[in-house]
DNA sequence: TTGTAGGCGTTATCAT
DNA sequence: ATGATAACGCCTACAA
């Protein structure tokens, strides 16, 4: 079923159906009712491959996910999806691993499937650099801030990591804790991490606490496992931790349980943080505080300004969306 | 940059082009060498739109994720990524509300991106009963088992699950609980609820313990939400459970959850056992006890399986994959 | 082994 | 407002 054969069951010429299919102007009121009602009658379905081939370009948009252990982007991918449902565009999710280059990857994917505009979920700044200058359609970094990157094709839409970082330590500082350990990503690495690290620091240092980068930073990949093991890594260098914060929700629950399994509970004989504010962190027991990332306006607002680049031509912005600190069943005050 | 300048620039006309690109054979060894050297010189990509439209079929395959609320379905999409990224083919994949209609979905992204071949993560029969006909491509069902119904281009790779929830309360039974609870999904609508709701009473039977659905069955979705508040609902009406089973490891979590928000200790009080096995699982305290289903197991398979079906036309087959009882912390003996 | 040419289904540019 | 027709980039007979 082509437009030719709705053409020939109308009685319109093929120009006129397609005219009438795109709602472009030109076609008489008669004519789209007779040929819309054709199509529906025959469940006819216009060829993609067609259309795009003779358009130079897709009405594909490209979702590049970095980092496949984060359930944080689970939850905006499905976000995203339902945003995307609602528009004529068509979504495509790609998935990575961590230590792939994702902007040479989205290139690749950008010849494959000439996307309208890309959503980066993740990435780091490192290979924007290098690299972005080649990819030519409107893009969002979405959690990372790129407003430093002066690619005018390129957007952000980011939790501002390095006060909500400071934020959490501000609040177990403020519970009493002065002898703090932090786990998080490679800062050499990822900028995510990079700016959590510094919040921490700059926390630390206007409450003049302690922090050894060395002995009390512990950086690894985000994943339940990792999050244990650099805690049983923190417990052996013996210091008196009264609290951890883990600069992602499932590095908090990896923490927790190695507490448990080294004999500690939480909170009573130590603190735990995390930050993301994963859904599940509230049913967890305890419950798990946490800096909460706002997901759903962060997935709302990047697709709002990818789709506002593509059809307005709208310049490149970088946004900050609000974050929260949830102090929950994982961390208590210790001081008297 | 086409196969029509790639021509131009090897002296080569485009027929050989083709060829050589396509490693058709008719091709001279030296023709190929220098028109694939060529081609990556120039970065070429072959416009993808065209060749499909010529050929009337696409490379993707599609993966149609029902529920996305189902943390499963995300680690199977991680290993069905990474088992087609070694292919030639490309992966789409497509998620969807729990209420949408699965089958009728397929059909319409049929329509759209022509794919060789789909995998569904979740789906009812009913759905496929009733539309599946009019799909015409091989297609797997992932997690359910589609043996009744008889399309012959229909697989399914799946967990015995009727088996794995009698496995499930015969391990409760046997540490000597007598009066357990269970929550699912809703049955009336879900294969996969209804044959883990068949397993329990099955297992109750065999063991001569009373079990009420109406009192001690909560068919509720899939989520921590909603395993938080069937156990409430459950606790209400006082019955002296000492156990609950919950048909699903994010059910498991609310469960725990809500019991402790109850002031009942988790296992002292009452155990918990969920199913699925996920990561997190282990990561929790206390441990989750649950019966795992090996989602590597069952991604490679229906990987395997459909690629055969769509290069071999091999024909639809219906396997099973193994799963394990992992009782773990949150269940404990109570025979004296 | 290589070249030539027709056509896939659509859109867009012309006439009419 | 409508109809005819030339592309879009590729594959594939078929001819050479």
């Amino acid at each position: 079923m082509t437009i030719k054969d709705l053409a020939a069951k109308t009685g319109y010429a093929v120009g006129t159906v397609s005219r009438a299919l795109n709602n472009h102007p030109n076609v008489s009121e008669r004519a789209r009712q007779v040929i819309l009602e054709a199509a529906a009658e025959s469940g006819f379905q216009l060829n993609i491959n067609a259309k795009q081939l003779k358009q130079h370009h897709s009405t594909t948009i490209l979702v590049v996910v970095k980092g496949t252990g984060n359930e944080l982007f689970g939850e905006m991918v499905e976000s995203i999806q339902n945003l995307i449902a609602q528009t004529r565009y068509q979504l495509v999710v790609d998935y990575m691993d961590e230590d792939e280059n994702e902007v040479l990857r989205a290139l690749q994917l950008c010849r494959e499937k000439k996307p309208l505009g890309i959503l980066f979920l993740g990435g780091n700044n490192r290979n924007f650099i290098r690299s972005f200058g080649d990819i030519d359609i409107p893009c969002v970094l979405v959690t990372n801030d790129a407003s430093m990157l002066t690619f005018d094709n390129l957007s952000s839409v980011s939790t501002d990591d390095r006060e909500a970082a400071r934020r959490a330590i501000d609040t177990l500082i403020g519970l009493g804790h002065g002898c703090i350990a932090v786990i998080g990503g490679d800062r050499t690495v990822s900028d995510i991490s990079r700016l959590r690290y510094e919040g921490c620091l700059q926390s630390f240092a206007e409450h003049g606490i302690a922090f050894d980068p060395q002995q009390d930073y512990q950086g690894v990949r985000f994943s339940y496992r990792d999050g244990y093991r650099a805690t049983r890594e923190l417990l052996n260098n013996s210091r008196p931790y009264t609290a951890i914060f883990a600069t992602a929700d499932v590095l908090a629950i990896g923490t927790i349980r190695a507490l448990r399994d080294c004999g500690m509970r939480v909170p009573e004989d130590i603190s735990v943080m995390g930050l993301d504010g994963l859904p599940l962190g509230s049913f967890l027991v305890p419950q798990l505080a946490t800096v909460r990332q706002t997901v759903s306006l962060l997935a709302k607002r990047s697709v709002e300004i990818l789709l506002d680049s593509i059809e307005q031509g709208a310049p490149a912005c970088h946004e900050t969306v609000p974050f929260e600190v949830l102090s929950r069943e994982s961390v208590r005050s210790i001081t008297e």
